[in-house]
DNA sequence: ATGAAAGCGCTAACAC
DNA sequence: GTGTTAGCGCTTTCAT
């Protein structure tokens, strides 16, 4: 396998030069030379060391995808868009996972930095200890996905979030929901905020006074949401429509709901958000918002690399358009 | 920001072995050198470059990951398990989704080992057209994870698939069932035939005869789920238990038996497999088997570490076990 | 159309 | 303890 230029060029009697020269196809070699050449090379297997180019041309080729929860089926995803865009401009990507951890988000940025990737996606930790300020610094390419952190909103490929929200919101009140109950997303993420405010300003603007406890905070995942439904429930706070962070609480909200004798639309109408592959197919098709998340990764690595051909191009906010989609747990349509 | 060894060396006076040395913390510098020389280096932001130290190391301390179907939460699992192992050894991945297509799967390979990597993690495309020919001319070790190709079972890390669908089916013979519809997963996926055959086998064991139209092939995906076992009960197939290649699956088959009239688990009983995160909070729990999917992730990427650390170490199969868990989509326990 | 030589940033072998 | 030198495999001037 492999093999090198040098060997190459000694094997076919041309420079190193020619060789590299012919591989690449440029044309002030002569046809004939370049034919032999790429026999040669193939016969032998050759296959040209990236890591060698890298270092000559200051230039990796390679992205680092930094996510802060790729466990999420959103999320991984939005990893599938970035995959697949990426490939068709010839990048590769360095995957690496924070779990949420700004230390650790902090420590994949300086590692992929020495790796000298091209540019830098993110789903960044947001929240109180965030990296916003040392993201400022950085001298490559970067795009936030999903997220924004305050001072950094021009870099980030979001979606109508806060609108989605609203209008779900002032559907539930339109519809004599008068006690929305709101599971809400950990507060390290930015998009719980811009759902949260979506929802008190619907309220607001149907005249209903915004109520603390109608709000939960959730970590996001099906087992929270199973939990603070039903201590919501056990609690005795009265509400007859959910609207929920995303469509894993959904789930864990349905099953809460199920186990405590409430029906679903009936008694309870349940939004989801996100619209997960499986939501559609639930016990009861499950109502939600259908996020491009594929598109979201797409859009996002297009940006970077836009940012990465032309380092003084100026960054300006994406934000893509999602659908709500009704589906059984709800009565509007 | 970067810098570079030749600057610190002008910088420092020393020369730029010294400074290497004395960065890499070796002990044949004084300690009033090395600290002088560090400081320097954090005062200027200097960051190793990593590329160069791979060139002249031949080295890389990455990974290539292939995988098949990232979307899947099974193998985003997976993924997480690998990364986090790799972590731990100092170690980066580079992530190639190849959408079960075995000439984007080869395409992957070789452009991973142009990129030099010192190992592959692969969730390999299985069925007639796969690569294990191609991968058997390695140079660079390798496993498979959670998929066998044949000739190549020493360098798999599985589960113990057939056992586990075995004991399922003899479960449901047990019970009474002789009507047992198996969805299969597709023929490309190795773990598709070994859950058939433990499920053949039982049948046979417990003296059911094996039935052709009681296999019902599937993607894998929700929706296939539910369109074959709605297609199935309209074609008058009768049967009073699913097995289920996977959750997602069965998900679209609970879908499909509520739609159709038939209550879980006192008309049908249905069991999934792999034990999704949310099966647990669906609105019927659903019955699974618990596969260890993070850990299938780090014992492959510790088995590949082995590997590449000991070139001559010989590959073994590596077979985890994972757990039956009986929820409300069964009756037994 | 082809070749010679320099250099990307690093580490290792060998000297002193 | 520290310095000198060579070289990983590639591309890019600059000659010829």
């Amino acid at each position: 396998m492999a093999g090198s230029l040098k060997e190459l060029s000694e094997l076919s009697g041309y420079s190193m030069n020619t060789v590299s020269r012919a591989l690449r196809d440029e044309d002030d070699v002569k046809p004939e030379t370049k034919a032999a050449i790429r026999n040669l090379a193939q016969q032998m297997g050759y296959t040209p060391n990236r890591v060698a180019k890298s270092l000559r041309l200051g230039k990796t080729n390679t992205i680092g995808v930094v996510s802060a929860d790729s466990a999420n089926p959103f999320f991984a995803e939005v990893i599938i868009g970035i995959e697949d865009a990426a490939r068709s401009r010839n990048h590769h990507m360095l995957l690496v996972n924070t779990e949420e951890d700004p230390a650790r988000e902090l420590e994949a940025i300086e590692v992929l930095l020495g790796r000298q990737v091209d540019g830098l996606l993110l789903i960044p930790v947001c929240g109180e200890r965030n990296n916003s300020e040392y993201l400022k610094t950085l001298s490559i390419p970067f795009e936030l996905i999903g997220r924004w952190l305050p001072g950094l909103e021009e870099h980030s490929v979001l979606t109508d979030e806060y609108e989605k929200a609203n209008e779900i919101t002032s559907l539930f009140a339109k519809n004599g929901h008068r006690d929305i109950l709101h599971l809400s997303g950990p507060t390290f993420v930015s998009g719980s905020l811009d759902r949260l405010r979506g929802y008190r300003d619907a309220l607001e603007e149907a005249g209903i006074p915004f109520r603390d406890n109608l709000v939960v905070m959730t970590d996001g995942h099906a087992e929270d949401g199973y939990h603070k439904t039903y201590e919501a429930i056990q609690s005795e706070l009265n509400f007859t429509a959910i609207f929920s962070f995303n469509d894993l609480v959904a789930v864990g909200a349905l099953r809460a709901l199920k186990e405590c004798g409430y029906r679903v639309p009936k008694d309870v109408e349940v939004i989801g958000f996100d619209d997960l592959d499986y939501s559609r197919f639930l016990h009861l098709s499950l109502s939600s918002v259908r996020i491009p998340k594929q598109q979201l990764g797409r859009v996002a690595f297009e940006e970077l690399y836009e940012h990465m051909r032309d380092k003084s191009k100026t960054y300006g906010r994406r934000t893509l358009e999602s659908r709500i989609m009704f589906r059984e747990t709800t009565l509007f349509d």
